[in-house]
DNA sequence: GGGATTGTAAACAATG
DNA sequence: ACATTGTTTACAATCC
């Protein structure tokens, strides 16, 4: 009922640029609004922006991870293939533009960008670790990656050097710039071949391209190209690009390799551009970095296969144990036209990946800096990233790394790697600019409470990121948790601090907030008890509360929901993340990629939210409808509202304490409070 | 524009 | 005297 996710309309092609004037539109609301005093309006004015946009950038960061994490995936699948996308850059020693390491820089969200969205509550906790995870590992392998091009680089010009000390022969290098040509014309008939392929794979309804989208810049190409013809050039170019392929542990299961190797002599071009070159035709470039990435120290892993069946795209053939695996890839995807075919398929995908990467990272980039100059200056012409004039509105530093915190992996606040990144827009200060949200969005949307809370409870222990929930929620939630159904106001202030970081620090503040909660609604009942007064929950009156609506296009939410029958997640996150860039979706070359499906289900779940929420309201937020009906809704949810049916997890929750700091009665008064002090 | 909801701040009283 | 608990008011922000 609500495993709709992605709407169509959300994915149409122009959705990026209807984002984009949501945008301009909000950040030019506040300007025509009132301004109160100048510190204060300046930091709603940041709230209620990034707030705003916060499903402008779960859309665009959820679909920037499907690229990434697609990217990561199809190139890992590559270098087992032995293929190698054409890159020009290293293949062009003699006119030495250095290969750029702009181009290597890793594209990753930098620890503060991922911070500033964590505080933001784009994302559900969950998915933000599997997130920093994903993006961990792309760090990892872009920096090896950059390793590799700079150490290829390296050898090349060293090469070069040798080549003009030892020849002087100006024939030779005259010799060696032909050659390097001829290698640049193989590569660009090369990806003109592969083009072509994309297109008659097209026509065989093996790949779907998005109607109306010229994807590649295809050349008037011959139709027909002959097998030999194809191999030939495949030859060549596989045995040039060996050279970044030496990882000699998978060669026994890379047949493409060790076929194209030994069956080819190497080519002359390849020879002379590196004279390292071993006999059997392996370049000998030292890719240390490479080799780990291999197989080594896991003989039975391999990109190719797993859970018992051929990752090969489209193939899916079962393979009970990895020498069954070994033998299929041998037999069925050996060197013939169909593997070379699917091969430059997998390149073709790789390439425009990285192409939409760059191009995702850079929309991600803009709307942030977007955000953050226009927040601090409403009126100011978007200008570079004004770091200091933002920082300045931020509370202070030392609020920037509370020591109460611990930094478990899972917290987002301890930075990862310091890993050479471009400009950040965010800092870690300006992160906490991000203060009273005045809507709890999953409040609003009438998320479940206690899933939400027993889900994320390891991260909102250990983020210090505010729960999505108002505080008469999490004054209820605590309630209904304890075993009596009736907490004392100093217990519900231990719940406040043992289940969120957040709450550790401001005691003063929330505090207040908690009893000022208690006094005003009606739906919490002091009840005198022999000990003293306990609270209690009249879930009746809590219901009543007047429910609140989903914001934002209502066109769009209603497509959301009629929509999610024809479209998967998947493609709908593809799609959208494609679409600006007439990427195709391969689906065939792709689909059969189980990262796909794991994000997929991921977007899926953290959308099920937004779906969730718009059901619930439609269930249990009815006008007409009786509080008893809403207290025990006829569901579509699959997370009740029943505070009895929510026990369970809750009773999880209790028991799987793991920070015995927080468990008792420990005080978080209000330690350096003063942080706030403005 | 106005009412409802929510968050924050603060004043104040009762109580231990 | 002081801290805690609880109530209340005020105000701003936001949403409907």
């Amino acid at each position: 009922m609500f495993q709709c996710v992605f709407s169509s309309s959300v994915l149409q092609p122009h959705s990026t640029s209807c984002l984009f004037k949501h945008l301009f539109y909000h950040s030019a609301t506040p300007a025509s609004q009132k301004q109160p005093e100048p510190i204060y309006s300046k930091k709603t004015e940041i709230q209620r922006q990034t707030v705003r946009a916060h499903s402008v950038k779960l859309f665009i960061f959820s679909a920037l991870q499907v690229a990434r994490q697609l990217l990561l995936q199809q190139q890992q699948q590559q270098q087992v293939s032995g293929l190698k996308s054409p890159k020009r850059n290293d293949k062009q020693p003699a006119l030495q533009v250095p290969v750029s390491v702009a181009m290597m820089t890793p594209q990753v969200i930098t620890p503060q960008q991922m911070q500033q969205i964590l505080q933001q509550q784009v994302l559900s906790p969950q998915q933000l670790q599997v997130l920093l995870q994903q993006q961990q590992a792309l760090m990892l392998q872009q920096q090896q990656l950059q390793e590799f091009y700079k150490k290829q680089q390296e050898q090349l010009q060293l090469q070069l050097l040798q080549q003009q000390h030892a020849g002087k022969q100006p024939k030779e290098q005259q010799q060696v710039a032909t050659q390097q040509l001829a290698f640049q014309q193989q590569l660009l008939q090369m990806q003109q071949l592969q083009q072509q392929h994309l297109l008659s794979l097209q026509r065989q309804g093996l790949l779907t391209i998005q109607p109306g989208q010229p994807a590649l810049p295809l050349q008037p190409l011959a139709q027909g190209m002959i097998p030999t013809e194809l191999q030939q050039l495949w030859k060549e170019v596989t045995s040039a690009h060996s050279a970044e392929e030496t990882t000699g542990s998978n060669h026994s299961s890379l047949d493409l390799t060790t076929t194209c190797v030994s069956s080819s002599a190497p080519s002359k071009t390849s020879l002379i551009m590196n004279p390292h070159a071993s006999t059997n035709g392996q370049l000998s470039v030292h890719t240390p970095k490479r080799e780990s990435l291999s197989h080594e120290e896991h003989p039975h892993s391999h990109p190719l296969y797993g859970h018992g069946v051929c990752k090969w795209p489209g193939c899916e053939a079962v393979c009970e144990d990895f020498q069954s695996f070994l033998k299929h890839l041998n037999s069925e995807h050996a060197l013939d036209d169909r593997s070379t075919a699917q091969c430059r398929v997998q390149m073709q995908v790789v390439q425009q990946l990285e192409l939409q990467l760059a191009k995702d990272k850079e929309r991600l980039q803009a709307m942030m800096t977007h955000l953050h100059v226009k927040s601090t200056e409403p009126k100011a012409a978007p200008q570079p990233l004004n770091l200091v004039s933002s920082v300045t509105l931020s509370k202070s530093a030392s609020e920037a790394s509370p020591q109460s915190l611990p930094h478990t992996p899972t917290t987002p606040t301890a930075p990862i790697t310091p890993v050479t990144q471009g400009p950040s827009v965010i800092t870690t200060t300006s992160m906490h600019t991000v203060g009273p949200i005045r809507r709890r969005y999953s409040d609003k949307y009438n998320v479940p409470i206690s899933s939400d809370i027993a889900q994320n409870q390891e991260f909102y222990k250990n983020a210090e990121v505010r729960p999505p929930f108002t505080y008469a929620s999490l004054i209820r939630q605590a309630i209904l948790e304890s075993p009596e159904k009736q907490l004392t106001l100093n217990e519900i202030y231990n719940w406040f601090t043992r289940m969120f970081a957040y709450f550790r620090r401001n005691a003063a503040t929330w505090k207040n907030a908690v009893r000022h909660n208690l006094s005003l609604h009606k739906c919490f009942v002091r009840v005198e008890n022999v000990k003293g007064a306990v609270w209690t929950v009249d879930e009746v009156e809590f219901q009543k509360r007047r429910p609140q609506k989903i914001s934002g296009n209502p066109s769009l939410i209603k497509n959301m929901q009629s929509s999610h029958a024809y479209c998967t997640p998947l493609n709908a996150a593809l799609q959208a993340s494609m679409a600006e860039n007439s990427i195709p979706l391969y689906t065939t070359a792709s689909m059969g990629n189980p990262t796909l499906g794991n994000l997929a289900s991921a977007i899926r779940e953290e959308l099920n939210g937004a779906m969730e929420h718009t059901n619930s309201n439609e269930s249990d937020s009815s006008p007409g409808r009786s509080p008893m009906q809403a207290v025990h809704p006829v569901h579509v949810k699959e997370e009740p509202l029943d505070p009895e049916e929510a026990e369970g997890p809750l009773s999880l929750v209790t028991t799987a304490n793991h920070s015995p700091d927080f468990d008792h009665d420990r005080d978080y008064e209000d330690e350096p409070v003063n942080e706030d002090m403005e």
